[in-house]
DNA sequence: TATATAGCCTATTGTTTTGGTCAACAACAC
DNA sequence: GTGTTGTTGACCAAAACAATAGGCTATATA
């Protein structure tokens, strides 16, 4: 149950792509636009990223189809959809596969025998309770920093804030 | 986000445990009443788990407080509370350390920057929503079969049984 | 008090994953 | 062209994970 250090860094670089299309959008005034596009040096620095591991997320991050390239001089990163149609889910399956397994296998494909027999039910749910909130969450959302309240609950209600 | 086989193991076992415990006290007519403790081969072969590696487990069950063990002939292990009191997050805990965190640190720790900054409530959240089915599953809800009515609704309502 | 039974516990092994680096190569803007 | 930037696959070290081995210790009971 931990989240891997890929999937952190691909959230935070898209974070930053996010912001850098709202950039190019909010300067709409004159007509050339500011570039909403990013080199990967440009991420890496912004997020504090190691350059080289960086690009392989970025790698999977473009061949998943959420993040375009431009080669070249005045190349780099953009977002290939809207902010609002991507998903955290989406950056997470693209850079560490299935959002919750268990030993490698697909709940529903485990067979549990005896007393263990309820414990797939026990993981779908869980898989459904992880997707309710990775699922929930756009990189609109982080980008303009208003999460949806279904997080705020999640966060107020409980002692959701002690340790483990 | 994957769960372990440790953890997967872990919670096989004490299904056994509680299964043998509810068997000894269902034979309460006698007097003697049933063993309600099994030897780590009898686990291991109910469960088709590892011998040694099994063995590994129950130690830190044991270490946690979570089993008790009697050495020598006739011995083996035993639930160290009533089902009804021990969570499947008590046990994964006990396993696997701290049931969510973020590249080894725990979510309240990291320091994010610019339009990455709200991913720390993200994560919050998430172990929040974890939590809500891990520790609101005991013992003896798998052992009788009957999930609390959160899990029921986690797994009908949704898509819940697609993959990924 | 033997003795078989069973857990204790440290060490070790092999494999996979993770986090990260390098460098040759391909495309593109200017 | 030429320099900039991404592409791609190979590579590496360290850690984590899964599993095994085996001598040691406790103890029930015959």
């Amino acid at each position: 149950m931990q989240v891997s250090a890929r999937a952190d860094y691909a959230l935070r670089a898209m974070s930053e792509l996010a912001a850098a299309r709202t950039r190019s959008e909010a300067a709409s005034d004159g007509g050339g636009g500011r570039k909403d596009s990013m080199t990967g040096v440009e991420i890496s620095e912004a997020q504090q990223i190691p350059r080289k591991f960086l690009q392989n997320i970025l790698f999977d991050l473009n061949r998943a189809g959420l993040a375009k390239t431009q080669r070249g001089a005045g190349g780099g990163y953009r977002l290939a959809r809207d902010p609002e149609e991507i998903t955290l889910a989406d950056i997470i399956r693209a850079v560490d596969g299935p959002l919750a397994n268990v030993r490698g296998e697909w709940p529903e494909d485990l067979a549990y025998t005896g007393a263990a027999q309820p414990l797939s039910e026990v993981w779908i749910a869980l898989r459904a309770s992880l997707r309710s909130v990775l699922e929930g969450v756009t990189l609109h959302d982080l980008a303009s920093g208003e999460l949806p309240p279904r997080i705020g609950q999640l966060t107020s209600d409980d002692a959701a804030w002690e340790h483990s």
